[in-house]
This record gives C-alpha cells, sequence and structure tokens, in this order.
DNA sequence: AAATCTATTGACACAAATAGAATAGTATGC
DNA sequence: GCATACTATTCTATTTGTGTCAATAGATTT
C-alpha cells in the first residue's frame, strides 16, 4: 500500500521526508508566485511561509530550484541582498511583471481544479 | 511566456497535445478510483469521462499506464470483456477492496488541497 | 577555533509525462 | 472481398520532474 512514485502522505510526519501526494508540489509554483507579489524575499523565508500554508514536505532544494527555474524563465528577479543580517548572502526574490502575467493564468488554473477537486468530492460522497 | 515542463494550458485547445497544468494529471488518480467506484469501465469509457470532469487534455496512453500500474499496486482490477460488442477485446476495471481504502486516503488528500488552493486564491485577491 | 545556525547551490538516480507508432479486432461502404 | 474508419490497448523513445544528499560558505555562539 505504501507509494513511492505519485505517493501520497502516508505518516503524518510535518519535515519533509514525508511524502505528499503530487498536488502538493503541483501549487509550489504558483504559492511562490503569491508570496513574492504581496512582498520580495529570500529563499529561506519562503521556506517557512510555504510550511504556513500546509507544504511542510516540500525539500528545501526544491524550492530553491524552483525560483530559479522561475527567474530564467522571467517571472522572477533577484538581487544579492546588501544589508545582510546573518549568515551568508542571500537572494531577495521579487515578481516581475511578466510574472503578474502568469500568477493571472495560474489564478485561473487554481479556479478551475478547485472547481475540479469540488465536483470529484461530490462525487465520493453523493 | 509559453511553458513546456510544468506548463499550463495556454490555448484552450480541448484535444491532448494541449497543454495543462500539473495540477490536472495529479488527480487523475482519485479521478479514476471515483469512476471505478460508481461502477466498473473499460479504459476507452474512462477516457471519456474524464474529459467530462474537464481533464480533456490527458493523452491516451497515461490513462492506460495508469490503471495497469493501479492494478499492478492491487487497486483495481481487470479482466477481458466477453460479449464484446465493438472493437479489440477490452479490458474492464473495478475498484478492489484495498482500492476503497486507498480512495479514503485521497479524499484526505483532496480535501486538504482544497482548503490549500482556495487559502492561496484568497491571498491573490485579498 | 570548533561547533552551530543561516542560506544557497550542484549533482545524480530514478520516476513520470508526452507523443507517436504499433497492434488488432470490428463495422461500414463500395 | 477489400479499403477505410473506428474502437481499444500497448510499447517505446525522449524529455522533464522529483527526491535526496553533499558541498559551499558566511555569521554567531561557546
Amino acid at each position: 500500500m505504501p507509494r513511492h512514485g505519485r505517493g501520497w502522505l502516508m505518516g503524518e510526519g510535518s519535515n519533509y521526508g514525508g511524502h505528499h501526494s503530487p498536488l502538493t508540489i503541483s501549487i509550489l509554483e504558483p504559492a511562490l508566485l503569491i508570496l513574492l507579489k504581496e512582498q520580495p524575499r529570500h529563499g529561506y523565508t519562503l521556506l517557512g511561509e510555504i510550511e504556513t500554508l500546509g507544504m511542510s514536505t516540500i525539500h528545501p532544494s526544491v524550492v530553491y530550484r524552483t525560483l530559479r527555474e522561475m527567474e530564467r524563465l522571467g517571472w522572477v528577479q533577484s538581487d544579492w541582498d546588501i544589508d545582510q543580517t546573518q549568515g551568508p548572502p542571500r537572494r531577495i526574490y521579487r515578481l516581475t511583471g511578466q510574472g503578474e502575467e502568469v500568477l493571472q493564468i495560474w489564478r485561473c488554473e487554481l479556479e478551475k481544479n478547485q472547481k475540479m477537486i469540488s465536483d470529484l468530492l461530490k462525487r465520493i460522497n453523493g
């Protein structure tokens, strides 16, 4: 019954290493875009934010990788932090104009999928 | 702006070949389980059903592969149709007891993700 | 100066997705 | 009775995504 590939969360474990359904990682991109629209942040902060959103199982390197990928696509831009308070230099990411456009498309996707999921849940019960 | 990898639907195209967000395919498994709980069906019928559910961009081979994978895991079982009405022999899939259990886990996942998505949408607007 | 915390990157193995071709039976029109 | 179109499923090659772990590295605490 436990599953590897598409695996869903089996043991509630909160730290990355616990498995998650493919759904969780599917909304990582829009989640990051939304957080960056609210305000520019650096990766490490975003890590904490997505935990708050209930996506605690996602591994940090996945988040960093996604951020760099989105920068490559021009959805976000980053600069090295100047007044660094602690630790090594860190990238501050911010949403670009193109990123805002992409976010609108993502909003439609999320709405569409919200409907799909609620339709499915209705069908389980009724 | 168009995207390949995680790509989302760019041009509303209804036939497979049109792109979809990773979200769409993430709910293929539970969707199939739900449909098979309602009644046993064969792959080709399921293809049509998931189209009705709004997941029209998923390629047939993905559906067939997923069905066989779920059979390997013991979630569904198939038999060759006896009174075949048209075309070549076809597999009738049906949900197993284990499949019902898995579906319950999936229901929780869907509910959890429904909440995540509605939280995200709230954050976009407000 | 060693350990610990903050912060990011790189690399590798493996799982999954896409598209398209291959296979194959059935029904219809000519 | 043969070509064409439709139903139905499987296989394979290529690409992309995911998970995990190690590496790097500055800052702070002991």
